[in-house]
DNA sequence: GAGGCACAATGATGAGGATCAAGTTAAAAT
DNA sequence: ATTTTAACTTGATCCTCATCATTGTGCCTC
């Protein structure tokens, strides 16, 4: 399956992820540090799955991981990439329900597993650490609203474009400044937009074709930034 | 404008309504108690607008409220429907940014005001409070994602009686089991599945062509809720 | 009651985009 | 290297749904 150990280097990897556990008290830390346990994914492992109950959350050590929420027809809908430094699974634990989204790695990746008696306590005790988490689904909350606009009033051509700028933001470009640094699968791009696979596929050509973009199998190169941002056509 | 006035009745509205600021310690929801200002607001009238910054946060006393973003176009979408006890206005101010939503009130409607420093502050020392508030925002997410993905899959014919069914858990319905208590344009209904006013319109006739639902002025009777239901295909 | 106005309803039309089908390339397995 | 499989691409078709246009209905004002 996948290797798992203790990762004595947990106040040095939160750090240099500015990851939202550091906002705990240090003695806090400290618990979660000694309680936690690191395990290894391979790029389409699943670290946990839809439908089934939460034993504690998760956070991202390195790589890439996307949470998509299946629907009822099958089709999944990527609804968050998460990145280094980012937890995952919280919302389930905090609501006490089941997993509404799967997490899958996109990449090999090593992720933390906090149990949940452990940092349920520690959230209550430690205000500092849930006002931190706080913000941080009040974020997410905002994000997926504008989503929620945007899925019902945009074209699909709009919401590519702001796709792409997304995963941008997200994990960032490699040296070369353009190439975005995550290899997706153009049925990924398009559960990540809301559209068909055969749409995403057909729009990323006519991108190529205006310039916008290059594409070299799963290599995509922004190359036009000003240009796509115009045809996202964000206002806000 | 509207009538502002403090209103001694505090712990009583939050023990009725079930409120997260009942969760909050003792001493802190005294504090509360003192500063918030009640205000009253006439059907339509707005209680805080889209790009303004946040002074604080609202809490719904009586009356109900919509959430609604406003879209590049100008069409808009609501993203959520307020009851009493409920708190808006929280994300703009946890993530101190402006608001993404505009707050309108759907009937008359009172509502409580809380200073944002008071606020902010008693949520920092408070963990029991902003635990609790934790929860109702990660409970949010995970409706918006559900949302998002029955957007970007969901025919808006399954959409509209999801809507309903919705909307019926939201505000209940009147005494007589069915009618739908609140009263919703066409057009707001629309915004609120994501689609056009004339296809709601449409699909609401059809609803009642099939005997599911009965139309009287903005009345709604939702008479076979079982057959709303697998219209709706839920499946989670 | 006549006029005006907002909202609701219905019809006609067209475009966007999903779906189906077929062919192509790339990657993985043997 | 060859086979097998999966992913990608492109074309053709169909259908949902948005848009435009028109008429109908209730409601308020004068």
């Amino acid at each position: 399956m996948c290797t798992a150990f203790h990762n004595a280097s947990c106040l040095n990897c939160q750090a240099r992820f500015g990851s939202i556990l550091f906002k705990a008290e240090k003695c806090n830390l400290e618990e979660i540090e000694a309680a936690k346990v690191c395990s290894v994914y391979k790029k389409g492992q699943v670290v946990f799955q839809e439908g089934a109950y939460p034993f504690g959350i998760y956070c991202v050590n390195t790589g890439k991981i996307k949470l998509s929420h299946c629907g009822d027809d099958g089709r999944e809908q990527i609804v968050r990439l998460a990145k280094p430094g980012d937890i995952i699974g919280y919302k389930a634990l905090l609501s006490a329900e089941r997993y509404t989204a799967s997490a899958i790695a996109l990449d090999d990746a090593s992720v933390c597993f906090i149990p949940k008696d452990l940092f349920m306590s520690i959230l209550q005790k430690d205000a500092s650490l849930s006002f931190e988490m706080m913000r941080i689904i009040a974020s997410e909350l905002r994000k997926a609203e504008v989503k929620i606009t945007h899925l019902s009033q945009k074209p699909v051509r709009e919401r590519l474009a702001e796709t792409l700028l997304f995963i941008k933001e997200t994990y960032g470009v490699e040296t070369d400044g353009f190439t975005l640094n995550v290899r997706l699968s153009r049925e990924e791009i398009a559960n990540l937009v809301g559209t068909a696979t055969e749409s995403a596929i057909r729009l990323l050509s006519e991108f190529k074709k205006d310039g916008l973009i290059e594409l070299q199998g799963k290599k995509i190169r922004l190359l036009n930034t000003e240009e796509i941002t115009r045809t996202a056509n964000l206002q806000d």
